[in-house]
DNA sequence: TCGATGACATTGC
DNA sequence: AGCAATGCCATCG
């Protein structure tokens, strides 16, 4: 099984995972580090998932990083963007508002991938 | 090869 | 009730 996994071309990493999860979430929605950290076990801290996001920079397939937010709807990543503004426009061309790089009705957009994908 | 960093969240006092 | 410190995985230099 693992005798010794040094050479392994594509071990299962955490932030495939969450790279997966994220691709899951529909145009128009919004979801949290701390809710995809859950769904996935929530045994590695949410501040894993956030890094997750960052790397996906680096992921093979396209991630809608702009669709997770921090637990307060608040756009924490947006700086990491191409513009500080490609996550807010992206949001908002999607249908989703965002005042003062906050998500509005956040609560109501909110998409919780254990009861959605349930 | 080793050390430090990095998009959060939770608990404790 | 509010403030502070810690935990976590992977990638970068």
């Amino acid at each position: 099984m693992k005798p010794t996994a040094q050479t392994a071309p594509k071990p299962r990493n955490f932030f495939q995972d969450v790279h997966e999860v994220v691709r899951l979430i529909p145009a128009g929605r919004v979801s949290t580090y701390g809710t995809i950290a859950h769904y996935l076990g929530a045994r590695h801290g949410a501040r894993t998932v956030g890094y997750a996001m960052m790397a996906a920079h680096t992921a093979d397939q396209y991630v809608p990083a702009h669709r997770v937010v921090n637990r307060l709807g608040h756009l924490t990543g947006r700086l990491h963007f191409a513009t500080p503004f490609a996550m807010q426009e992206a949001l908002e061309a999607e249908g989703v508002r965002v005042e003062e790089d906050r998500v509005v009705e956040f609560a109501r957009l909110f998409w919780d991938p254990g009861v959605e994908l349930a």
